[in-house]
DNA sequence: CCTACCGATCGGTAGG
DNA sequence: CCTACCGATCGGTAGG
């Protein structure tokens, strides 16, 4: 009997293949025959997992949003347990936000190119993978009501995007423009951002 | 002599064309003969006006970046204008980047699908196309200088990156997943995010 | 600015 | 009899 089933090893190889692949040219510009050779198995492999090329990357796509928003949901866990209140909840998920995109930039490339394609053949899909990962953002600012009451705080789901955004775009530049950078230094300058230490500088309220 | 040059409106309308077919479908995706079809040329026209296809889609970014930047750079001009003060020309530039995607956003979408991706051919395009917004952003950072002296405020590139971001994400967001919300109602909610309403409740400093 | 056409390569599946 | 694969090739379509 073998121990470790060889197919979840196979189909890892699989994803990681077609994320770096899919990720730098795109979907249809990405053969099936590149994916395969990539992880090191033949193309009929890939079918066999999968029952197609679409598969192949709904698939994918939801098995990274998984992984994004437990660990996003694990971080808040950690603050809040250390006692870092509802703000330091936030700030440890921008913080796990970033060191996952540091590990899998592929996987961002990925979301930000097809979420918001309203044509495609995972469209549904697509809006599933972005519900957990923005769902996950919006438990914690439920739960850290912030100071001033509901009447101060805008509404949860667009925050909530626009916070997935602010780490999404600041983590992508980051890794390719300026990947010399320490993870450090852009926590620093997102934490001063949603702090308001930038915008708040005298604009009208 | 033929008054207005028609190569300018066969332009625009291979630009609004292809805009809307690739950042829907991709570019590799998408075929030259819809291109053409949709702009109501052959697909000789599209060969005649650009290089190759890779040429289009240069142009077309390039064209959008400018249209972008400049409308960034006039709303913040006109606040200052009015005695917004620093913080009032980065809430109008907020509020022009929103009121941009509520106006194009097919070009939005092809920012953020093509944006990072490191090897293909107009990566160099694109890098150009990147400065030019994000500088426009700079600008404004620098020219407000926030209070808490420099010491307070990180560095200016990753603020002005992840500033873009938080607007692109909430407004393709709101365009896709929530059109029927009014552009107004995004904005306040992005104004409360930058202003440290959100993260601002707690948080160690 | 269009018609006609080429070299090559695609995703998916056959038998073993 | 089942599983996890491979070498070769199909019909259609792409950019130019």
């Amino acid at each position: 009997m073998h121990s470790a089933p060889r197919w979840t090893a196979t189909r890892q190889r699989l994803y990681d293949a077609a994320a770096a692949l899919i990720s730098e040219r795109g979907f249809s510009a990405t053969t099936v025959d590149e994916i395969a050779e990539r992880a090191g198995v033949a193309k009929g492999t890939v079918y066999y997992n999968f029952a197609s090329k679409d598969g192949l990357l709904e698939a994918l796509m939801l098995h990274g949003a998984e992984e994004l928003a437990a660990s996003l949901r694990q971080a808040a866990q950690g603050a809040v347990r250390h006692g870092g209140g509802p703000g330091g909840a936030l700030d440890a998920m921008v913080r796990a936000g970033l060191a996952f995109i540091d590990r899998r930039p592929a996987f961002a490339k990925l979301y930000v190119a097809e979420l918001w394609r309203c044509d495609r053949p995972w469209q549904e899909t697509l809006a599933a993978v972005r519900g957990r990962v923005v769902a996950a953002v919006e438990e914690e600012l439920r739960a850290g009501a912030g100071p001033g009451g509901p009447e101060g705080r805008p509404d949860v789901s667009l925050t909530a995007s626009a916070l997935v955004g602010t780490v999404l775009v600041a983590a992508l530049d980051w890794k390719v423009f300026q990947p010399e950078r320490p993870l450090e230094e852009v926590h620093r300058a997102l934490a001063a951002l949603l702090e308001g230490r930038v915008a708040g500088a005298g604009g009208p309220t």
